[in-house]
DNA sequence: TTTATAACATGACAAATATCAGTCCCTAAA
DNA sequence: TTTAGGGACTGATATTTGTCATGTTATAAA
């Protein structure tokens, strides 16, 4: 059992100042579940019971606006937690998570969190600088492919921020794999003009494409365009 | 003295949980400063000594892209606090504080505020409440006028959220008083084309423009624009 | 009162983006 | 192995948005 919290304190960094006792009760009640792409963890307006730990895959956060146009907020991956807002604050969920592949989950009762979060001070620390961190996150974000000007700069920037985040494979493809509505829904357009700029780019060499995976052939002539276009 | 304590805990909450012995401690080094308009409270990257509270005024956070462009993040208004990131984390602003009209600020010390968030756990716990709302707050901008598709949706949206952030005043203009530039700064547009779009709601009979001040007519008639168009 | 300046405003034109109507290609279930 | 359905993709067209050139208005300093 030892053994096993190491395992959550080396994955999950806001857990390093547990105690022994407060580890193991979090772990007494801790499960760990399994996900299929598409499956959704919360809906929007949920109330939950558990905070939710990603141990492995890729999630995303979204609403759904008055014309049903849905709208990430958020890609989580490795390390990345859910649920917490909602749970700190005792509120419904602000947005629905969905994972995007076949995902591996830890949960974590609600109860055992604010315990812990209440009596525990250097814990608390580590969810503020949690929240730094996620803060700094979303001013990335804006840097890379939020509020600029064309759309065209916009993807440029969020492939850049995609290969940074979650890494690629063998032979350079992009760990991460999003569908053309995904990607337009993180930068507000739609499939069809996504995927004519993938085209383009492709035919400028600065991608390859197939299908769902995305591989970046020159990391620099994309930088350049997404500074200079 | 204790009137001032008060004061401060009326006006920023997450300095409720403090012991009459932290807000002496605080009050002791704490200063009143006066900021006109277009004053730079701190720039990005620059590591900050003080917290900034804002008694007065509306301030605004903001970067600056590889092309020279202004991206405003964030719009801050009386209660809101400038600089916690910095502190908290040890690290360079990210972003710079510009105020928007002339503004008060009340100053805390770095140190003063940092024994505390370490010491005070109730205290912490209340910065972890401020970071959540901050997280409501730029979900409800996403819905409001972030990541929309279209510019004149999100500039609809922008001007339904300025009214319900900052109010109105007598007759219903606008409290906060933005230029054509920063407006196209916030919604990732160019401020001819703001200007465009102001004269066809103005035209369409949904707002009143005066300048720099707005007067939104019908909140019926934006928002209908906002979901339908 | 002039004068300088910054912000606001307009319109013509070009470029970017959305919409729509299809076709094609995978994949999984029958 | 067929077949059905969901993405991916294409191209023509309409709409939105950006750019540029220019003019106007408010404001504050001289």
């Amino acid at each position: 059992m030892s053994k096993s919290n190491l395992h959550f304190g080396k994955q999950f960094n806001f857990l390093k100042s547990l105690t022994l006792l407060e580890r193991k009760t979090l772990e007494q009640h801790s499960k760990l579940i399994a996900l299929k792409k598409g499956d959704v963890i919360f809906f929007e307006n949920e109330h939950l019971e558990e905070l939710y730990c990603i141990k492995k895959g890729i999630c995303k956060f979204a609403f759904t606006d008055v014309n049903g146009k849905e709208h990430i907020t958020k890609l989580l991956g490795k390390g990345d937690v859910m649920g917490r807002n909602a749970i700190i604050s005792n509120n419904g969920a602000l947005v629905t998570a969905t994972a995007l592949s076949n995902s591996e989950l830890y949960t974590f009762k609600k109860d055992d969190f604010l315990n812990i979060i209440t009596t525990n001070k250097d814990f608390c620390l580590d969810i503020v600088k949690g929240f730094i961190s996620d803060t700094k996150e979303e001013v990335d974000q804006m840097r890379y492919f939020k509020n600029y000007r064309t759309v065209k700069v916009r993807l440029a920037g969020l492939l850049l921020y995609l290969k940074n985040k979650f890494g690629v494979q063998k032979e350079g493809w992009l760990n991460i794999t999003l569908k053309r509505e995904d990607i337009a829904n993180l930068l507000g357009t739609t499939s069809e003009y996504v995927i004519s700029l993938l085209t383009a780019f492709k035919e400028k060499k600065y991608l390859s494409v197939k299908r769902e995976k995305i591989k970046i052939i020159s990391i620099k002539k994309l930088e350049l365009f997404s500074k200079t276009n």
